[in-house]
DNA sequence: TTTTTGTTTTGTCCTAGACAAATCACCGCT
DNA sequence: AGCGGTGATTTGTCTAGGACAAAACAAAAA
């Protein structure tokens, strides 16, 4: 009855897991093994799709798909986070405060939450709701989704509404002939925005002007994009989910289509492993791309 | 110089062309046939990937690949559109109108344009606009970038600013608990926003709850999401881009795991091809998308 | 003109092998 | 006890060619 017969493109497209890596595991660790249809080809059920989408879950954390699939069945959810030790203990004063959101969230209370938000926005101006509340919220849903608290479409309602948000507020800013021109995007299979966003409102607020491309540019296309918008700098943006060996290869490629006066600058979740670039400015954090920005401000004061 | 040695994986997230597909084509047709690294592996050049690039485009537009690789070099970009015969003089007295808009798209001028859909948005109030505006600068954007005189940046930008003034438009809708509850998203691999806003905003005008989840959710999680906002009905949309004979199968899938007092509206100029479907209500226009929420409401002003 | 039937085109799936890059585990050194 | 190096293991991605069904087309019949 459950059976819905997924084929192998629709689990890949589905548990973001290629089709290689679907019948290497098979090969491999014996897991999944699904049925095979009439042509021999193979027909994945309900189940396995689940479990898939909780492996990969929990390899976005750093888990290792050969222990992953050893684990009985009963575990999965049980198991702990294991996250990179940086930044563990961050903001925990302001924590109890987004409970409430949190909350909001969990009750699917859209209204709600809107409204809370924009209660916040009013309140801490746009700079701080972005830094402190927006940010670190985000960072608390994805942990929560980590650890399996939320579902998939908790998130994405959540990242909806914080989206319109963001948009909105940036909508209501001052817009012109600003410097520097930063073009903001990413690159394909990588459709995060609110890191972009978030970046965008802090940007546009200090004076620069944001040209947003929206998600998964090609690369050749960025690099033209640039050059037709006049742009000063390309920024790019990689979600923890992205995976990570393929950042450096990207950012070469990119840095070579790219005119060499154009900067380029790198940040998200998603390099938090990377140390080092010789192709783009990593910028761990939003206060780093802050600094960024007003370093390359107060050097273009002072070159003209 | 330009040999930017993109491997298999990279052209497949550039252009959108399965490894599977460029394997076979190369095979088959005879191209693309890239350069081999030290380990044998295809190195495709910048050429072959822009080229890739510009036979999907004119694949999208109904071409096959066969012929398109046939052709020479220097066509492509001279080859004329082939449509599907429907509707193809539209709205023809309000096309003069919208120069306007793409002119100033075409110079990259967000902050003009922005200031002109503003300004249409206010005189024509927001149903008017986004049936006569929006939907047909929608179109007139993607004929432009099927036909060439569009880059693709510069159809990201006008979306990415589209996006911004619809989602701006429905906040400002009043909202709470109305009738019925519909739930909006799209399947994975099918990114596209735009039309799920365009309903969107005519749903909320027309009193529904609109529960907007974003793009690219997994089939069980529209399910979950739908259960948990006690959705009345679930609405999908599909672009013109999306690979039209998955459509069925992934409808079918749908439709079993949703409950089945649930109702699953489809929609997008993606279905345009697809004339009937057991498992969802197509809606090939926006005008069908309205007549179909008036029925909704009058069945259920009745029944209860 | 429309419908039916055969033919070609096209995408997707299959197996099984190879290898490089990332990660782990261990050892010796400071 | 912490730190750098080295070898072993794990893991993803690539390769090759074969098979087949569904879609698109072309041509013939109603």
């Amino acid at each position: 009855m459950n059976q819905l017969n997924f084929n192998i493109g629709a689990v890949e497209r589905d548990t973001g897991l290629s089709k290689d890596v679907l019948r290497m595991w098979e090969r491999r660790y014996g897991f999944p093994v699904p049925d095979r249809d009439a042509n021999g080809e193979r027909c994945y059920s309900t189940e396995q799709v689940d479990r898939l989408r909780q492996i990969k879950r929990l390899m976005d954390q750093g888990h290792r798909p050969g222990k992953l699939i050893a684990i009985p069945a009963e575990e999965l959810s049980a198991l702990a986070p294991r996250r990179t030790p940086s930044l563990e203990t961050h903001s925990h004063a302001a924590n109890d405060d987004l409970d409430e959101l949190m909350q909001l969230i969990k009750q699917h209370d859209a209204p709600g939450y809107q409204q809370a938000m924009q209660q916040r926005l009013a309140r801490q101006g746009l700079q701080r709701f972005v830094q402190d509340t927006v940010a670190a919220l985000t960072r608390r849903v994805g942990e929560a989704w980590e650890d399996g608290s939320f579902e998939v479409f908790e998130e994405h309602l959540f990242t909806e509404l914080t989206k319109r948000l963001l948009r909105q507020s940036i909508a209501a800013l001052p817009s012109g002939q600003r410097s520097p021109r930063i073009l903001l995007t990413s690159v394909p299979d990588e459709p995060h925005v609110l890191g972009l966003l978030m970046v965008e409102a802090l940007f546009a607020l200090e004076g620069a002007e944001c040209i947003p491309l929206g998600t998964q540019m090609p690369l050749l296309e960025i690099a033209r994009a640039a050059s037709a918008h006049r742009a000063d700098i390309v920024a790019l943006s990689f979600s923890i989910a992205f995976p990570q060996r393929q950042i450096p290869g990207l950012l070469q490629q990119l840095r070579r289509a790219l005119a060499p006066e154009i900067a380029l600058w790198v940040g998200g979740r998603g390099i938090a492993r990377i140390t080092q670039s010789e192709d783009g400015k990593l910028l761990y954090t939003l206060q780093d791309a802050l600094i960024a920005l007003s370093d390359w401000q107060n050097r273009r004061g002072e070159n003209i």
